[in-house]
DNA sequence: GCCAACGTTGGC
DNA sequence: GCCAACGTTGGC
C-alpha cells in the first residue's frame, strides 16, 4: 500500500469536517494542479493519508483513508478535467505533528511538505510514514 | 518555444 | 502583511 500526504486549509476543509462524514468519506475536491492530479490517480482504495492542515494549525492531525479511487471531479468544468478521490477519516493523531517537529526531525528532512510546500497531494515513503506516526504517538 | 509578468499558495 | 516558490499566461 502506498502513503500519501494531503493538505487543507481548516478553515476550507477540516479534519473535524472530515471526521464528520463518517465511513462513507467525501469526495476530495478542488485539486488543480497537475502533480497533484497524477498522485490522486496514482492512489488505491485503502491507501492512507496523512491529513494536515495547512496555514492555521500546521500540523498533521489525523489519516484518512481512500475509499474511492479516483473520478472526474463534479466541481470542474466538463472540458476542463480533474479528478477527485473520496476520503474518510480513518484515526486521529494522538499527538498532532507540527511543521516544526517535522522540520527539527532530521529522517523527515526530504519529506515533500518540507521541499515543494505548495503541493496539495504528496507522495510519503514508507520510512517518513513510520516516523510521523512515531511522533504522533501512535504505537 | 522562450521568458517576463503575474497570480496563488503558504510559511513567517 | 510580506515575500519566496512556483505554476500559468501571453507577447514575441
Amino acid at each position: 500500500m502506498a502513503y500519501w500526504l494531503i493538505k487543507s486549509e481548516p478553515d476550507v476543509w477540516s479534519w473535524d469536517k472530515q471526521t464528520a462524514k463518517g465511513a462513507k468519506g467525501e469526495a476530495w475536491t478542488g485539486v488543480r494542479n497537475h502533480t497533484a492530479k497524477l498522485n490522486l490517480m496514482k492512489m488505491k482504495k485503502g491507501d492512507r493519508a496523512f491529513f494536515y492542515h495547512s496555514n492555521i494549525g500546521k500540523e498533521i492531525v489525523g489519516i484518512a483513508e481512500v475509499v474511492r479511487e479516483h473520478y472526474p471531479d463534479p466541481t470542474a468544468e466538463p472540458r476542463d478535467p480533474w479528478v477527485v478521490v473520496d476520503f474518510k477519516a480513518a484515526e486521529p493523531m494522538p499527538k498532532p505533528v507540527t511543521l516544526d517537529a517535522i522540520k527539527a526531525e532530521p529522517k523527515l528532512k526530504d519529506m515533500a511538505l518540507l521541499k515543494q510546500s505548495r503541493l496539495s497531494v504528496q507522495p510519503v515513503t514508507a520510512d517518513e510514514w513510520k516516523t510521523v506516526c512515531k511522533m504522533g504517538g501512535k504505537k
